[in-house]
DNA sequence: GAGTGATCATAA
DNA sequence: TTATGATCACTC
């Protein structure tokens, strides 16, 4: 039986991350589990996001919840995303908050959706619903930079949702608006407030909003890499 | 069935 | 409460 090694520490090089990556294609989630010794949920109605904290133990991600790239000192993010037996993305892709107050002079260019991106780590799983979680199998991880159409896809999208925010108009923000980033509730349930523009500037409770990548958005770089 | 809005676990 | 990790599940 081949040995995998899973350090919990963070790695030193983008190659060396890589390599890491690149061993784990073709385990399933429970073999994956089963070598850390963790326990896989049976479904994921209540841990969600137990697939993307596995793989960051597993690739030596500094854990927590700061609000930076997974590996910081590489400048790379580290995405699980569900795909189908096409290789298309199931489910749309979390990036980060949305700033809802005080987001005059923010721009693109700095803002937290783009440095989020600047370099992600994709690691596609077979998430197709009828198969358990356990025998989910991981695909091959690479490494995805925007490329300068990319870019200009979501900046177009940011942009008028930006406005829409620095206007007060957040409220009138529904998920159908972007046509590759769009902006969702993102919080532990319906009762969850946080500060707001209001339509007469002034300050107003709303839901806490994060941005999302479309599948539109995530399929284009999945069927590049694939060479679909 | 797809997609939007809602929700779950955890850390600090 | 904000932020990380996301998927669930109801409505259209």
């Amino acid at each position: 039986m081949k040995q995998y090694i899973f350090p919990n520490q963070e790695p030193k090089s983008t190659a060396q991350l890589m390599s890491r990556a690149e061993t784990l294609a073709g385990l399933t989630l429970g073999e994956l589990a089963d070598i850390n010794k963790i326990k896989v949920p049976v479904n994921f109605k209540r841990e969600k996001g137990w697939t993307g904290q596995l793989l960051e133990r597993c690739l030596g991600a500094t854990a927590g919840s700061k609000s930076e790239q997974d590996f910081a000192k590489l400048g790379i993010e580290l995405k699980t995303i569900p795909i189908d037996e096409n290789c298309f993305p199931l489910e749309t892709t979390y990036v980060c908050y949305a700033p809802l107050l005080d987001v005059a002079g923010i721009e693109w260019r700095s803002s937290n959706v783009r440095n989020k991106i600047q370099q992600v780590l994709w690691v596609p799983i077979d998430g197709r619903r009828e198969i358990p979680p356990r025998d989910r199998r991981i695909a091959t991880p690479f490494l995805w930079t925007p490329s300068s159409e990319q870019d200009h896809q979501l900046r177009m999208d940011w942009e008028e949702l930006m406005e829409m925010i620095s206007l007060g108009n957040i409220e009138n923000i529904t998920a159908k608006h972007g046509q590759y980033l769009q902006i969702r509730p993102k919080a532990a349930d319906g009762s969850a407030l946080t500060d707001a523009i209001g339509k007469n500037g002034q300050k107003i409770q709303t839901r806490p909003r994060g941005f999302y990548l479309r599948k539109e958005f995530t399929s284009q770089l999945l069927a590049d890499y694939f060479g679909l």
